[in-house]
DNA sequence: AATTAATGTTTACATGCGTAATCGATAACC
DNA sequence: GGTTATCGATTACGCATGTAAACATTAATT
């Protein structure tokens, strides 16, 4: 089953750092999102059932860490949008960005490198 | 509140070609994603409560249309990807696809043209 | 006019999600 | 050793979703 959005939240904590104690994720998400301690372990309970993070027992406690990767998850994020929406082929998608002038300068430089990178390493 | 994903299956009909009645949808959506009538009806009726369609009489029926663009559908999802994920820049969304090998011959010779038309424009 | 067919409207029902309160077990303290 | 504090596990609850059945209305047919 899909990690949802509030679940990602906790993933996303777990990514930068772990692993971590629940205290711990709550410490610094828990303000942020406005959420409090029983969110947090049951956003971490269900990431357990879909098997998304792993627990470790740490005294009486459990520290938690991801399972899921941080990349598998942008990439089946990413896929299912892109292929929901522009059948799979990344151009259609920059260019959809770059009608709605969300192409930064920096955007534009860096893809300009990425694709000679690709010229590069074809040669 | 957004439209749903069994609910974008309806739009993108109606995207298609509109204004359609509630049949002529169900015959195009229907065998391929295994719904029946009382299906497509009621995702019909969710759209309307979302003002996401809009429904204009047609004798004994309705025939639908979007009320909301394809465009705008794709840019609210796109956004919320992006930002999600990529912190909001397009260039590292396309770093990740090329990452993943996503990128095909044609993709990156569509990407060339694009930041090619970006500078021409520019200038 | 009564019955049937065609459509839309309302209701249903299981599952997932966001958000949490409550329960239960175990460790710490008096 | 009994009481309290600390954690995780279980349960709850309203709302959205996917999927559809039941109901209501109205037009067509007999």
């Amino acid at each position: 089953m899909a990690v949802s959005e509030a679940e990602a939240i906790i993933m996303d904590v777990l990514w930068r750092s772990s692993p971590r104690s629940a205290e711990d994720i709550l410490a610094e998400v828990g303000p942020q999102q406005g959420w409090q301690e029983g969110t947090v372990k049951s956003l971490l309970n269900r990431l357990l059932k879909k098997k998304a993070v792993k627990a470790e027992r740490d005294g009486r406690r459990y520290l938690y860490a991801p399972r899921l990767t941080r990349e598998q998850y942008v990439s089946q994020e990413s896929k299912g949008l892109l292929d929901r929406l522009f059948g799979g082929r990344v151009a259609p998608l920059v260019a959809h960005f770059s009608e709605q002038r969300k192409l930064s300068k920096k955007d534009i430089a860096e893809l300009k490198k990425l694709l000679q990178e690709l010229d590069d390493e074809q040669s």
